[in-house]
DNA sequence: CCGAAATGCTCAGTGTGCTGACTATTTTCC
DNA sequence: GGAAAATAGTCAGCACACTGAGCATTTCGG
């Protein structure tokens, strides 16, 4: 008596989804950089010369987290972190040569994984699982703002 | 050119999706106890007794992280850790009267935080969704037995 | 124009979650 | 019965992810 069955809790199924994934990422994609890691590279690809406020909006990562993500791929040499000389509190970030190759490399190989990752499921399943999670995600993340 | 949409990224979905909910749990179920330590807490209300192994399994949560979480609630005086007389490699754990009480008052709470977390959602998608997850899961899982 | 508010970043502290190496105990097999 | 394998736990090391406090810089208001 009391206990819960924690598959009907979305919380448990996420940690659980995230961590399933993140071992696969590890097998399939790579071991060095990890997938925000990935994230923020794909990121500074769209949007060049944002600063790490803006970048954590566009990844929903917090501004600590993103420190020390931008901080890991710019001892790699992956990116560059230049101050900004009209505004002297924000750092501008670059991707280098190099970590734009990278994101070359690592934009096929997630595609591969994700087909992988998501196998189980058919077109329309996937379809809408991205959909739901998307949804509940944008809505509990309004909650906050 | 190259940027990729991480929306249909099943796993940077599920990483906001599992980040979301962990503040909403921080706002309405507790911020001293956190979801994988309610995992553990309901774990043992289902089976007292068990060794931090077959813990481990069941909240699909690694041996030495469950360690943490064990040692984490234990110091709280929720559970108590004691050694098997019949097997000296193992731990046996079982809730305290503490620990029971707390149990059974988070679950209350998360029923109600799963409400407002899945509210974007109607009765059928909420099912799929949960159903959908468990199946990528689980078959990802499986890819590492 | 100058003090106060806002903004961007960093830093310390905590918790989750993994791997890989190590220890201790039990089991297995010759 | 004793060496080898399996099993349970711990520990160090790394990465993610948050909060809250603090620092520097810019902007805003009187």
């Amino acid at each position: 008596m009391g206990a819960v069955d924690l598959n009907t809790h979305p919380g448990h199924l996420a940690r659980r989804l995230q961590q399933a994934h993140s071992l696969l990422w590890g097998a399939m994609v790579s071991e060095e950089t990890t997938s925000p890691q990935f994230a923020v590279l794909n990121a500074l690809v769209e949007k060049p010369d944002i600063d790490q406020r803006t970048l954590s909006e566009h990844v929903h990562l917090d501004r600590s987290t993103i420190a020390d993500v931008v901080a890991r791929l710019g001892r790699r040499g992956l990116l560059e972190r230049v101050r900004d000389p009209r505004d002297g509190r924000r750092n501008v970030l670059k991707l280098t040569d190099e970590g734009e190759r990278l994101h070359r490399k690592l934009v096929t190989r997630t595609a591969r994984m994700n087909r992988v990752f998501l196998a189980p499921l058919d077109e329309d399943e996937r379809e809408l699982l991205l959909r739901l999670i998307g949804r509940v995600a944008d809505a509990a993340e309004e909650l906050r703002a």
